[in-house]
RNA sequence: GUGGCGUUAGCUCAGGUGGUUAGAGCGUCGGGUUGUGGUCCCGAAGGCCGGGGGUUCGAGUCCCCUACGCCACCCCA
């Protein structure tokens, strides 16, 4: 038997369209404000992730779906969307059309990491990013419509909020030795994975998880009392802007995101219908050196992505229903000398935008009955001599049973009513 | 990468202490007289018991290896 690759997973209906209709509703929010559509390659050059992502990134260490083509090139499976969309900006220099810049995508992420519940090798993120401004305002903007995306979806979030300040002198970088210099005191009564951040990257400590280091990181000093005074006032602004659009957030001042490239304005979107090892459904910030870091201008940006499968899940957690896309009407003839007139009315309630499939068989009306029923067609148009004769076909309802004998056009009007309901 | 649990029909699963032709429910297909499904009744098809090796007169069952899956850790969407 043809299988699978390893960890890969098909998406079938309907979830499939479940998933498409997540998407569908994520583009129309975010086009709402003004992002345009970007589709970047599946692959970039390896060195655009390990220079864009950071090299301390467990995504970079230990995630990437790396490989050399024939010609031996490093290439690397997008294993997030920020960097690939920089990169394009840089690439087809769309800075020069207007800032910002606004740009969009849906598209799938490769991560070499051991599957569970809610994480895949391959999933699916939809996000935006905007690019050329610092202003406040924009980072409320994105804010507001990744909320939006999900409210949209029928996903209860809770937004956190924290600012990684700016690697200055005066701010992130006064901080770290501060941070640095506390987790030395208590080095020997951590555990191996926070002694190996420690080294590695101070602030990711705050991901810890085991209790005995969550109850030492409770005294540690914070990035937030460390912040320059432009970062602070940003902040500030960034609070302010959401207070004024109503929506809720959480300051999380130990909330550290797995990418390098953060400055400023961090969040990350968490579900309560989600159990708490993946409850992340989305996230983001600002990255105002990336551009720069990847051979461009000094532009600075911000953008979020949000994960499609974690919407999904946290949608059936919490009893979200969304549109299934079963054929409307099954079109069925008798027998063999119905078949035209039922292709002629299957054409027609096409035409009129009614989704319809008929049997494709000769087999009894019984059989067919029995088909509309599995496929789950809430109409059946029966065409049999006496509908042939007369020009008509008779509609019935699979769930009540009712069945009337109607003109081809009666029926293809009933059925797009039907379909709209 | 590490750990726990699992793998028998299309799906969900039974198959004490090894013992004849491996079962159920659901699903699929057909039938229960003319052109009426979803309920009910009857019938049929469908299984290298994940793969390999070992113990044994005999292995779905016990042992080892391996592949794959799920869940969890790390981290994230």
């Amino acid at each position: 038997m043809a299988d699978i690759p390893r960890y890969m997973r098909d998406v079938i209906p309907p979830e499939s369209e479940r998933f498409a209709e997540v998407e569908r509703i994520g583009a129309s929010i975010v086009e709402l404000a003004g992002y345009r559509r970007i589709i970047t390659p599946m692959f970039e050059n390896t060195d655009t992730f390990t220079r864009g992502v950071g090299e301390s990134t467990d995504i970079v260490n230990k995630e990437m779906y790396t490989f050399d083509d024939r010609s031996g090139h490093s290439l690397t499976l997008r294993p997030e969307g920020t960097a690939p969309v920089v990169r394009s900006i840089v690439t087809n220099h769309l800075d020069q059309g207007g800032l910002p810049v606004k740009l969009y995508y849906s598209a799938p992420m490769f991560r070499y990491e051991k599957p569970q519940k809610g994480r895949y090798r391959q999933h699916h993120q939809i996000g935006i990013e905007a690019i050329g401004s610092e202003d406040p305002a924009l980072d409320v903007e994105v804010l507001a419509t990744g909320w939006n995306v999900l409210a949209a979806c029928g996903v209860e979030a809770t937004l956190l909020l924290n600012s990684m300040g700016h690697p200055g002198e005066d701010c992130r970088k006064r901080y770290q030795p501060a941070l640095k210099e506390f987790l030395e005191g208590y080095r020997e009564q951590l555990d191996a994975d926070c002694k190996r951040r420690m080294d590695q990257n101070p602030l990711r400590v705050f991901d810890c998880k085991v209790p005995a280091d969550q109850a030492i990181l409770a005294n540690a000093p914070l990035l937030e009392d460390f912040l320059c005074a432009s970062c602070r006032e940003h902040l500030g602004d960034v609070q302010r802007g959401l207070k004024e659009l109503g929506i809720p957030y959480t300051m999380a001042p130990r909330l550290v995101r797995g990418f390098d490239y953060y400055t400023r304005t961090t969040f990350e979107y968490q579900s309560a219908a989600l159990d708490a090892a993946q409850n992340a459904v989305g996230g983001g910030g600002r990255y105002d050196g990336l551009v720069e870091s990847l051979g461009g201008p000094g532009l600075p940006g911000i953008g979020f992505g949000l994960g499609i499968e974690r919407i999904r899940l946290a949608q059936e957690a919490a009893g979200v229903q969304l549109p299934s896309h079963e054929v409307t009407v099954l079109v069925v003839p008798v027998g063999a000398e119905e078949k035209d007139a039922a292709t002629s009315l299957l054409w027609s309630l096409r035409a009129a935008g009614v989704r319809s499939d008929t049997t494709y068989s000769e087999r009894s009306l019984k059989a067919q009955l029995k088909h509309a029923n599995r496929i789950g067609a809430r109409l059946v148009a029966i065409i049999g001599a006496n509908e042939r004769a007369a020009g008509t076909c008779t509609l019935r309802r699979m769930d009540s049973g009712e069945q009337t004998e109607l003109s081809v056009s009666d029926a293809v009007a009933r059925a797009a009513e039907e379909q709209a309901r």
